[in-house]
DNA sequence: GCCGAGGGTCGAAGCGCTTCGACGACCGAT
DNA sequence: ATCGGTCGTCGAAGCGCTTCGACCCTCGGC
C-alpha cells in the first residue's frame, strides 16, 4: 500500500490527499499550483481534504521535481563597524517580503567566506542571492558572475556590470545634507563617517557620502572636513574636541556613524556647544535613532525596509528570468527636527532660515 | 542517456561522479557519507572526480532521500524593545555553530504567527527549531510541543515541561549586580529595567531580573526601587530625574537596557552627578557596549555567543535522538570596570581608586 | 451531424539522492 | 580444504513531488 508515508514521517502525502479526495496525484498537484484548470467542484474537494488531513507539501520533494527550491540566501555581514540596528531592519525586511511572494530566507554569513555562497548555490539549497554590505571591490562579485544563480546586492560595488544593485543614494545624501546645512548658513561643517576600518575596507557608502558632501561643499562655497569615526563613546569625544580645536568655527556637523550619533550630542553638551544654537546636526540614520535622540535630530534616514523589499522584488523578477536594472538608487529624503538651525553669523537672519552677512 | 543531468541544471549529479569515477552511484554516497567502510583507493578516486567535476550534492534530493534537510529554523523575534544588537549576536552565533554541525539556518520572523512555524515544521523545511524571545506564557510554546519536530528555546518560558531551553540566569545576574553594589557599601540602588511593553508581554529575561535584584536586595539589607525604561534619551532623562528626586540618596544604578546605557550616562552627566564618584552604574548588557561607554561599565555581559552556540549543541544532540536538559542557565559573570566604586558613606575608602574624604 | 478546440483529469516518468540487501573476495579459525 | 565473518562494492527500490503527454468530454461552428 501507498499509504506508508504516513506512517514513516507522520506527515501525509500528497497521495493520501490524492486517494482522500478521491482523484489523482496530478490533480491535487495542480490544484495547489494553478498550473491547469480544475474544476471548481474538484478543487474544493481537494482544499477541503487537504485541511483535513493538515497536508504541507514537503519542500525537499517539491525543490527536486520542480527544481526550485523557494528559497532564497542573505548573505549578512558580520564585519567591525557594520550598523547592526540597520542590518537587522534589512533582514527583517527582506524576510517578510521573500514570504509575501512565497519565499524563505536562508542566513549565511560571510565568514564561511566565498565557499558558503558557492555551496549554497551549486547545491540548489536557494534559488537566488541577495548580498549585503558590497564592497567596492568585492570578493565576492566575481563569484556571483560566475555562479548560475539570479542575485542583487544590496550597495554598490566599483563595476556593476551584468548585476543588480540597490542602494540608497548615499552620494546624493551627502549632498543632501550640506545643502540642507548649507541652507542655513553655515560655512564651515564636517563630517564624522563611518569607522577607518569600513573607509579602508572600500565600503561603497561610505565613501559615496563623503564624496557627496566634499561635492556639494565645493559647489555651495562651504568648506568641509571629513573625518572617520569610531564607535566608542571615548574616542568620539577625541574626535569632535580635535574637531573643534582645529576648526573653532565649524557650526554644523554631518554624522554618519549611528552608534556615534549618542556620543556626538554628549561630547557637543561636554564641551559646551548646544544644539542646534551653537552646532547643527544632521544624520544619516535610521528614524527611530533621530527620534529617539534628544533634541531630536535633523536626518536622512537609510530606508532599510524599503530597499529590503525592493532587493526581494528584484531578485523576484530575475528567479522569474524578467530583467532587472543594473543599479537602482533610492532617492534620500531629508527630514528636519530639531537638530538643526540657522547659522549665527551676526544679527540678521532671514525668515527663510537663512542668514544675511 | 543518465547525462542529461548535466544538460538540464548545469550541475553535474552524483551519476555524473559515479561513471567518472568508474563505480557505482552507492559508492559515491558511501564515501559523501562514510556510513559504509570504502577502500582508501576507491575513496581517492571518487574525491579527485568530485574535485574535478566540481560537484555539489543537490540540497533537495538529499533531503528527500535522507529526510533530513540539514536545516534549522531560527525564529527572530520583531517586537518592540528587543536589544537588537544581542539579538543580532545570537543570529550570528547561531549561524556559525550551525554551519560547524553541517546545518544551514533558516531566518522566520514571527510576524508569520505560528503559521509560520507549523509550514516549516511540517513542509520538512528545517529539521529542528530554534526560538528566541521567548514569553512566559507563550503562544508558539504549545505548537512546539505539538510540533514533532526537536526544539531549543532561547529564553525560559512559565512551563519548561518536556522542552529543551538555554538561557543566561538573569535571576541570578540581578542578584550578582546587586551583591556587587552592595559589597561596595551602597545602600539604595535602583534598576533602570526593559521598557514597560517587554514587562507586559511577560518576557522573562526581564522579570527573572528584576526578580533577582528584589530578593537580593532584601538579602543584603539594600533597598531597591524598580522602574521600567524606554529607550529614548528624553524618556530616560526625565526618568533619572524622576527617580533622583524621589529617593535622592540612590548612589547605584543597575542598567538592564542596553539602549539606554548611553542615555543614562548622559543623563546622569547632565544632573551634575559622577560616575562613579556621585553614583556606581552596573549595567546588563554585551561587553561591547560596556566597553565603548566612557567611562567604561562594570557590567555583567550577556554571552550571546555562548548561549547560541550551546542551543545549536542542544538542538543538534535532539537531532541525533539523544537527551537534553529541560533547562541550561548560564552563570552570569560580573566584570569589573570604571562605573562603580565605594560608596561614599563617610572618610574612608579603599586603596582601589576609590576616594578618602 | 461532424470536426476541432479546449477544459478537466489521469498515469507515468522522472528529479538526484540514500539505503538496504546481496554478493564476491579474502581472512583466520577449524 | 571448509566455514563463517568482514570488507568493499553494486543494483535497485524508493523518498514525495511536478510535469508531460494522452485521453475523454462537451461545445460551438459550419
Amino acid at each position: 500500500m501507498t499509504g506508508r508515508g504516513r506512517v514513516a514521517s507522520g506527515q501525509p502525502t500528497i497521495a493520501d490527499v490524492a486517494r482522500h479526495a478521491g482523484v489523482a496525484v496530478s490533480t491535487v498537484s495542480y490544484v495547489l499550483s494553478g498550473k491547469r484548470a480544475i474544476s471548481e467542484v474538484t478543487r474544493n474537494r481537494v482544499l477541503a481534504s487537504i485541511r483535513l488531513l493538515g497536508y504541507h507539501p514537503n519542500a525537499g520533494a517539491r525543490a527536486l521535481a520542480s527544481r526550485r527550491a523557494n528559497v532564497i540566501a542573505l548573505v549578512l555581514p558580520l564585519r567591525s563597524g557594520i550598523q547592526v540596528p540597520v542590518v537587522m531592519q534589512f533582514a527583517t525586511a527582506v524576510v517578510t517580503s521573500a514570504r509575501s511572494h512565497d519565499h524563505d530566507v536562508l542566513l549565511l554569513t560571510s565568514d564561511e567566506g566565498p565557499e558558503g555562497l558557492r555551496r549554497i548555490a551549486a547545491g540548489a539549497l536557494v534559488d537566488g542571492v541577495l548580498v549585503m554590505d558590497v564592497e567596492l571591490h568585492d570578493v565576492r562579485v566575481p563569484l556571483l558572475r560566475e555562479l548560475r544563480r539570479p542575485s542583487v546586492l544590496i550597495g554598490l560595488p566599483a563595476d556593476t556590470g551584468g548585476l543588480t544593485c540597490v542602494d540608497l543614494d548615499f552620494h546624493r545624501a551627502g549632498q543632501v545634507c550640506v545643502e540642507h546645512l548649507a541652507g542655513l548658513g553655515h560655512r564651515r561643517v564636517a563630517l564624522l563617517g563611518a569607522p577607518a576600518a569600513v573607509y579602508d575596507r572600500g565600503t561603497g557608502f561610505a565613501h559615496r557620502t563623503r564624496a557627496g558632501v566634499v561635492e556639494a561643499a565645493a559647489r555651495h562655497g562651504v568648506e568641509a572636513v571629513t573625518l572617520p569615526c569610531e564607535e566608542s563613546a571615548a574616542d568620539v569625544r577625541r574626535r569632535v574636541d580635535v574637531l573643534f580645536a582645529r576648526h573653532p568655527d565649524i557650526s554644523g556637523l554631518v554624522v554618519q556613524n549611528e552608534a556615534a550619533v549618542g556620543p556626538v550630542q554628549a561630547a557637543l553638551a561636554a564641551s559646551g556647544r548646544r544644539v542646534p544654537h551653537d552646532v547643527s546636526v544632521v544624520a544619516v540614520c535610521p528614524d527611530q535613532f533621530a527620534e529617539h535622540a534628544s533634541p531630536r535630530l535633523t536626518s536622512v534616514p537609510v530606508p532599510a525596509e524599503e530597499i529590503g523589499r525592493q532587493a526581494v522584488a528584484l531578485l523576484m523578477r530575475k528567479l522569474g528570468d524578467e530583467p532587472a536594472p543594473e543599479v537602482t538608487l533610492l532617492e534620500p529624503r531629508l527630514t528636519v527636527r530639531d537638530s538643526t538651525a540657522t547659522a549665527y553669523h551676526g544679527p540678521v537672519a532671514g525668515p527663510d532660515g537663512t542668514t544675511t552677512g
